[in-house]
DNA sequence: GTTCCACGCGTTTTT
DNA sequence: CGCGTGGAAC
């Protein structure tokens, strides 16, 4: 913070400096101080709390070239991780255009990435085989489900996807099947289940995600020679998005990070969203203490929103406790109020966004510079039939990615199975895939040999009699005449050969609807083409610890680690679709926040997890400072939910902004305490406005006579109580109940006998009651 | 081996 | 309501 050379052009100063001030190195040039003084840090801890829109990446690269550039490190002492491909790409990326040094001497790359090639070079000592395969998420599940069926165990009382999570969350931690507590009995099964399944990974010579993670920290752990080696090597560990790391992590960090060296750690508490799937913030303030952080910079300058929303956003984190504390701020003046709009039905809230699109768009706004984000997926289908009625082209991100598509991971299993016919999670997904007449009977036989002989599916298949028996063994011999075959052959030729020998493009083909699956394939083959095999492997300063890894293999790896593109086709101006979770880290000039509701936003399912409230509002929070001049936020009285009708409050997030960063642009009731909105309300006085067509809804509002029209400031407790429920209770009504006490109905849903009510208890928090069976009175 | 229906379930997601 | 799974029937 001391910097005070701003962005100055001298050209006097010593290229190899290593002064904490400005060094005049063009790099610096429109670097604001604080951004200044991280990108220029001296070699020691630091943490980096950079801000929504203070230029993070641009910190994190710009430092990296710096270092370079000036000759403190030769690109083989970087080490810079990220959590997605797509962010380390970027970086790349960056790095390409600041600084003309060959950056394929560097380890960039996201964590799991990493430790594949970590792993690709010590496999010996990591006790895998030099093939060793790696198991997405689908895959993994498959294999549990396998090793259930082997065991017998029944998954109506394991269900698989339980124990996945079990076993993920365990890796998370960095607990093995033998470091978990089982005093109480609770787990027992699992545990053993866990082991069983890592048992089997073992001997199949294949790794989960969790497990690159795992099995490098245990070898890094284990080898003070492979870890010294690595912390000499690697001067500068820069770490992106810290806060979301899990505990492996971190210890993967403090592993290679020298202690009281070079290690960089950016990241934002405040945008910590990840929880759910094991990161943890605390690993910020654990960080600052154990590696003895010598410099903490705050990025607090935002160069993206204008104030209202700023101002707004921070109001609402503000309600957070024990953040490391950051504010924003911004020099772009305050800008548009948020504006606000509230229906009675999620299709009329469609319609309204749908309408304010089509004003930004005659505005001139680019349709790609508009997004709108929901909590959940299943809020977009509304909105993407009313865009669809309106002809406005969209794009929703999420969904299946290419290297996800059931006829490529069928295609990969052929190619794994070439690699290494012992994977019996690729040799049970193709052995009869197109049908060869090997059918449930046959595999089991199969699999009961393989389990006696301890050996893989494949090895058993010489012992296995009968018909069953030819019939596999004509798939082994398949497997190897292709193996054979591509010897020597292109990676590209390769796939041909194995597209065509395993009749998989036959049977497409052949189907009525194959033919995206067909093309899919082929595209399949221009990525075997495309691939580069030295941006993934090779590491050409370091032969000596480059074990040797054929192109096949690395492919292999790439297809799993990089699940590739989620999105619909790209090249069209169109409006984006997503939710908050995959938003963080975009940016748009217009954002629409959407379902600010009770139950949805903050989810009800969030509110029973300790710090899940908290979490919500940091998802609010990341959701708003997405905006760069225009942000809306909407809410409906009632949406369709698993085809029931559920009327929702109004978040609670919408009473933590500030009144006079927002403007209302929906008709209001006015109420001045909860207990009065009984008596508010009703369907009658705002239905007929409420049907209005689309084309009527405008700026100016509704008409409605009680507030005064839209832009009207209401008072920040009111509750727009025009929506009632058959049961006669209404949302936000103080009940109570004769176990439960005191309380206030925040959803209501069903009808008849099945009519619930959700209620928040002073006492007792939130609970579903059915109204034909509780037994409340109206306070 | 394929097709069809009943059932259950339903935050967020990268690697 | 809309999807994916799984079992049963053709």
């Amino acid at each position: 913070m001391s910097s005070n050379s701003l962005s100055s052009f001298s050209t006097s100063s010593d290229p190899q400096s290593r002064s904490t001030s400005a060094s005049g190195s063009p790099l610096l040039a429109g670097l604001n101080p604080p951004q200044q003084e991280a990108v220029t840090l001296p070699p020691e801890p630091a943490l980096i709390l950079a801000g929504a829109g203070s230029g993070k990446t641009r910190v994190l690269t710009t430092r990296i070239a710096w270092l370079v550039s000036t000759g403190q490190v030769s690109p083989m002492g970087i080490l810079a991780v990220t959590f997605t491909n797509k962010a380390a790409r970027e970086m790349l990326a960056r790095l390409g255009a600041m600084i003309s040094v060959n950056l394929k001497g560097m380890w960039i790359g996201t964590f799991h990435g990493l430790c594949n090639r970590f792993l690709r070079a010590h496999h010996r000592d990591a006790a895998l085989p030099a093939t060793f395969q790696i198991l997405d998420s689908q895959d993994q599940l498959s294999a549990i489900k396998r090793l259930l069926k082997a065991l017998g165990v029944d998954d109506e009382k394991y269900p698989p996807k339980q124990l996945q999570f079990f076993i993920n969350s365990a890796k998370e931690q960095g607990l093995r099947a033998g470091d978990i507590d089982d005093s109480d009995g609770y787990n027992r099964r699992h545990i053993e289940l866990y082991q069983a399944y890592d048992d089997q990974c073992q001997r199949e010579g294949v790794v989960d995600f969790g497990e690159l993670m795992l099995r490098s920290v245990e070898l890094l752990g284990r080898s003070d020679a492979i870890r010294e080696h690595y912390r000499a090597r690697f001067s500068h560990v820069l770490i992106d998005e810290f806060q979301d790391t899990n505990p492996l992590q971190y210890q993967w960090l403090k592993l290679l990070g020298s202690p009281g060296g070079g290690i960089f750690a950016v990241g934002d508490d405040d945008q910590s969203i990840y929880a759910f799937r094991g990161a943890d913030v605390a690993n910020m303030h654990r960080f600052e203490s154990e590696f003895g952080v010598k410099h903490l910079i705050k990025l607090e300058q935002n160069y993206r929103s204008h104030g209202n929303i700023l101002d707004a956003a921070n109001a609402l984190i503000s309600n957070n406790a024990g953040r490391l504390g950051k504010n924003l701020w911004t020099e772009a003046g305050a800008g548009e109020p948020i504006r606000v709009m509230e229906t009675s039905s999620d299709l009329l809230e469609a319609q309204w966004v749908v309408e304010e699109i089509k004003g930004l768009i005659a505005d001139g706004q680019l349709r790609s510079d508009m997004a709108i984000l929901y909590r959940s997926n299943a809020q977009s289908r509304v909105i993407e039939q009313t865009l669809f009625h309106a002809g406005i082209p969209y794009r929703v991100f999420g969904g299946l990615r290419f290297f996800e598509r059931a006829e490529v991971k069928h295609a990969l299993a052929y190619l794994r199975l070439m690699e290494n016919p012992h994977e019996d999670t690729a040799f049970s997904r193709v052995v009869n895939f197109p049908a060869r007449g090997i059918g449930a009977r046959s595999i089991e036989q199969l699999a009961d040999l393989a389990k006696q002989q301890g050996s893989s599916l494949y090895s058993a298949s010489g012992l296995l009699d009968g018909k069953a028996g030819t019939s596999v063994r004509g798939f082994v011999q398949m497997i190897e005449s292709m193996r054979f075959e591509t010897q020597g052959l292109s990676l590209r030729e390769t796939v041909q050969v194995m597209l065509e020998r395993s009749g998989l493009v036959a049977h497409y083909q052949a189907e009525r609807e194959g033919q995206e699956r067909v093309e899919n394939l082929e595209e399949l083959v221009n990525a075997a083409a495309a691939f580069d095999y030295d941006a993934v492997v090779a590491d050409p300063d370091a032969p000596a610890e480059q074990a040797v890894m054929s192109a096949l293999s690395a492919f292999l790896s790439h297809a799993s680690l990089e699940a590739g593109d989620n999105q619909a086709a790209e090249g069209q101006d169109a409006v984006q679709l997503m939710t908050i979770h995959s938003a963080k880290g975009l940016e748009f000039h217009a954002v629409f926040l959407t379902g600010l509701e009770e139950g949805l936003f903050p989810h009800e399912n969030s509110m029973t997890e300790l710090n899940g409230l908290e979490e919500e509002r940091r998802l609010m929070y990341v959701a708003m400072t997405r905006a760069r001049r225009r942000l809306y936020l909407s809410m409906s009285q009632t949406r369709m939910l698993h085809g029931q009708t559920r009327y929702n409050m109004r978040s609670r997030f919408m009473e933590e902004l500030p009144e006079g960063n927002l403007k209302w642009l929906a008709p209001r009731v006015a109420a001045r305490s909860m207990s009065s909105m009984s008596a508010v309300g009703g369907l009658d006085d705002s239905e007929s406005n409420w049907r209005r067509p689309a084309g009527a809804w405008t700026r100016q509002g509704m008409g409605q006579s009680n507030t005064g029209g839209g832009g009207g400031q209401p008072s920040s407790l009111a509750w727009s109580g025009s929506a009632g429920h058959e049961s006669g209770y209404k949302v936000g009504e103080a009940v109570r109940h004769s176990r439960f006490g005191d309380g206030v109905i925040t959803a209501l849903e069903g009808s008849g006998n099945d009519a619930r009510a959700q209620i928040r208890f002073k006492r007792d928090g939130s609970k579903w009651l059915a109204l034909s069976v509780a037994k409340l009175e109206r306070v």
